[in-house]
DNA sequence: AAATAGCGCTTTTTT
DNA sequence: AGCGCTATTT
């Protein structure tokens, strides 16, 4: 076959080898991907079926290219009938067929680590546990550490380990709140990110028709960045290819960066433990980078004890040396990054895309944004703050997983008063307590507050029925409306929309933007043509895209994963190293390499933190196919104080001989300007408090004569209507339409509003 | 009920 | 320094 002729012998025996259990070890930018790709490409050749085909990879963005280079490889048809992506959306997909057997609907819905961390929160209110001793985000993590390990909730009380460590902690209930937390998203129908694999295994171990049904199904299995597999996706794999045991794992044990989150790189040698027939194979010539590239990734990884020995090489010129910039602050180390990338683009004329600016923590793109905006330079950031993550597209989203899934209870309690609509927080506390006393789930609750007496007044009555109602009129449409359809409705219907476009301010735009964007990909799902079990593409005519559909894609996307629009091209590319790997770039500029940013402060603690951290660094140089810069400042702002920084220990790792001599600090006229304690903002003494005095006795006779249909008058809104009135004396309440405004729910006592007429 | 002021936490990385 | 949450105010 003529494809085999691209490859280097390792990496063809690499491709040939396709039955039995088969491990690469690829060094970086040894073509690790062009040999998945073409394995793929020759198994398809042999006439192996796509759709017995499993290809799990890290991030869905390298899944999406993988297929397209399959694509041009092959005919449309073949790559796109490949199982390939994440091992969560693989598994999630699988669980929505197959989840019913542990109880779980198909449209059960994926919470995001924000919505794990506020369900935490109303566990440990529940609880009447202190949020600061038991921080959700730890609590968190101690779940997930469990579940990664296959523990769960209530082996967990059962585990010593866990106890003690606990206990030692002082935070004695993490496995009361781990129990708890199981059973709400369980009750909600709801998985969180690791359950997607945790209930995988269960599903595995538990229904043996299913687990040979997908040993069936997936006859030849391949996984990149093996290194970063956790526990969990080890025995999954370990269960999946336990009939045929055609297997192929591609890493790189220098190149694991996950183990704070799991990772194992322990998997490597389980494989080889597991499979004593399996066949090796290294791939050491690296096609990427410049030598002195090359040589300075050596230097650096050579000082970490726990490696697989490898000797990487490579046929290209030596290139330039590497650069080091050595920048007074932060600030300059953005302005001195910047120019940088302007001198080279204007003496090479060189494209911004070939350009990437790589730090540690997001925290530290600002200054660097700062400095590329001044001198003109279109950027591109990803990761921070997430598409996905920001307020309003999660809550236009929390009313189509609604829904979709009314039991979802953390989207609903975000929705419920959102646009406000007079439901409190008193109210909705009463219909909780109560729900959950009858067993029944927030929104059945909702259905039958007398019932379970949750002691609530006529009128919120009327319009906890309003709220239902509309819920469940969407509800209807989820089956006859496209996807994009029933979004647009929603989206208007709800009033989420006009609620957005009332704020005016720069911030407010962009937000209404923001759900513009989403409304855009779902319309762009609603036109993408589906694919059944079995690789048959389906197209939009025959099946139309549904909302549940596309929630069902939307909760394991990135922003990686954001389609780019056609202006998006030629931009400088700034994300996290993290974020990076797997991506080459010609110029790579890594910054921030002082002593506890880069090694972070939080991982320095032992050896094995501290070689991750090492592994991260030898990750950001080896993305430098020509040009490698690295950057440090002297002083950065951290936590909103100045402090002094040390060079990385990482950048004296590096022999002098293929470094240049660091940069003369360039002294702009801000950094020569003296650093001083920020000037108060205002006169913190003799504020004559202007609100002390007694407050205005509130008019009670004034509040009686208001009724409905009167023209009121309020200090802020401006004149009105009365609409409704309910409740009397103090807690007497008014729905006031204002022109321009919109309809408020007032409360009286407060409002002072007055009557300008009948 | 809705708006505002003030407090405290954040900054490790992501599916 | 900036943000989100809580407590306080209106």
């Amino acid at each position: 076959m003529d494809i085999l002729k691209e490859l280097n012998e390792q990496q063809q025996l690499a491709v040939k080898a396709t039955e039995g259990p088969v491990m690469v070890i690829a060094g970086a930018g040894s073509g690790k991907t062009r040999v998945l790709t073409y394995r793929i490409a020759y198994l398809l050749s042999k006439g192996v079926e796509p759709f017995h085909i499993l290809s799990l990879t890290f991030t869905n963005k390298a899944a999406k290219e993988m297929k397209e280079r399959i694509q041009e490889l092959f005919g449309d048809q073949d790559a796109r009938n490949v199982w390939m992506g994440t091992f969560h959306a693989i598994f999630a997909r699988i669980l929505r067929v197959d989840g019913h057997h542990l109880g779980f609907p198909s449209t059960f819905t994926i919470y995001d680590t924000d919505d794990s961390k506020n369900l935490i929160k109303h566990i440990l209110k529940e609880l009447n546990l202190d949020v600061k001793v038991y921080q959700p985000g730890a609590v968190l993590s101690r779940i997930s550490l469990a579940k990664n390990n296959l523990f769960s909730a209530a082996e967990y009380a059962e585990n010593d380990e866990f106890k003690e460590y606990d206990l030692a902690a002082q935070k004695p209930h993490i496995a009361k709140i781990f129990q708890i937390y199981q059973a709400r998203l369980f009750k909600a129908s709801a998985m969180d990110f690791d359950d997607l694999l945790f209930y995988t295994n269960v599903l595995l171990r538990d229904h043996p028709d299913c687990l040979l049904k997908y040993q069936q199904k997936f006859k030849y299995i391949l996984v990149d960045e093996y290194q970063d597999t956790n526990f969990s996706q080890y025995t999954i794999l370990k269960r999946l290819a336990a009939n045929n045991e055609n297997i192929c794992v591609v890493g790189d044990d220098a190149q694991s960066i996950y183990g704070f989150r799991g990772a194992n790189i322990e998997n490597i040698f389980n494989f080889r433990r597991d499979y004593p027939d399996h066949q090796v194979f290294k791939l050491e010539q690296n096609y990427r980078s410049t030598q002195n590239i090359l040589n300075a990734a050596n230097c650096v990884i050579k000082n970490n004890r726990d490696q697989i020995k490898k000797t990487l090489w490579t046929g290209n010129d030596a290139g330039p040396v590497i650069h080091v910039l050595k920048a007074s602050s932060d600030t300059e180390e953005g302005v001195l990054v910047a120019h940088s990338i302007f001198e080279q683009k204007m003496n090479h004329q060189l494209p911004n895309s070939g350009f990437v600016i790589l730090y540690r923590t997001n925290a530290q793109s600002r200054s660097l944004e700062d400095a590329l905006r001044k001198l003109n330079i279109p950027y591109r950031i990803y990761g921070g703050l997430s598409f996905y993550r920001r307020k309003e597209i999660k809550d236009l989203l929390a009313y189509f997983r609604v829904t979709v899934n009314p039991h979802d209870q953390e989207s609903l309690l975000r929705i419920i008063n959102y646009p406000a609509r007079g439901i409190g927080q008193t109210s909705l506390e009463r219909i909780q307590v109560a729900a959950d006393e009858a067993n029944l789930s927030l929104w059945e609750g909702l259905h039958d507050l007398d019932a379970i007496g949750a002691g609530i007044n006529s009128g919120i009555k009327a319009k906890i029925s309003d709220f239902t109602t509309k819920i469940k009129s969407y509800q209807i449409q989820v089956k006859h409306k496209s996807a994009y359809d029933l979004a647009y409705h929603i989206t208007n219907n709800s009033g989420l929309l006009r609620e957005l476009r009332e704020d005016e301010t720069p911030e407010g735009v962009s937000r209404a933007e923001n759900i513009e964007e989403l409304l855009n990909a779902v319309s762009d799902f609603t036109n993408t043509p589906s694919i059944s079990e079995d690789g048959e593409i389906i197209p939009v005519s025959q099946k139309m895209r549904t909302l549940d559909e596309f929630l069902s894609e939307v909760s394991l996307l990135t922003d990686m994963d954001k389609e780019e629009g056609e202006e998006e091209q030629d931009k400088v590319t700034l994300m996290t190293i993290h974020a990076a790997k797997g991506l080459e770039f010609p110029h790579v500029y890594v910054t921030g390499l002082e002593e506890n940013l880069f090694p972070s402060y939080m991982s320095m603690g032992t050896r094995a933190e501290l070689e991750e951290e090492r592994r991260l660094f030898y990750v950001a140089i080896t993305r430098a196919k020509e040009r490698l810069t690295l950057a440090y400042a002297e002083t950065r702002y951290r936590w909103g104080n100045l402090t002094m920084c040390q060079p990385s220990r990482f950048i004296d790792e590096i022999d002098a001989e293929f470094v240049d001599q660091p940069s003369k600090v360039m002294h702009t006229p801000q950094n020569l300007r003296k650093v001083t304690p920020k000037e108060r903002k205002g006169p913190t003494t003799g504020s004559n408090s202007l609100n002390s005095g007694p407050t205005e006795s509130v008019d009670m006779q004034e509040i009686e004569k208001i009724q409905a249909g009167m023209e009121v008058e309020h200090a802020r809104f401006g004149k009105g209507k009365v609409i409704t009135v309910e409740g009397a004396g103090a807690s007497k309440k008014a729905t006031v339409d204002f022109p321009g405004t919109g309809e408020k729910q007032l409360l009286l006592r407060f409002a002072r509003l007055k009557i300008t007429g009948n």
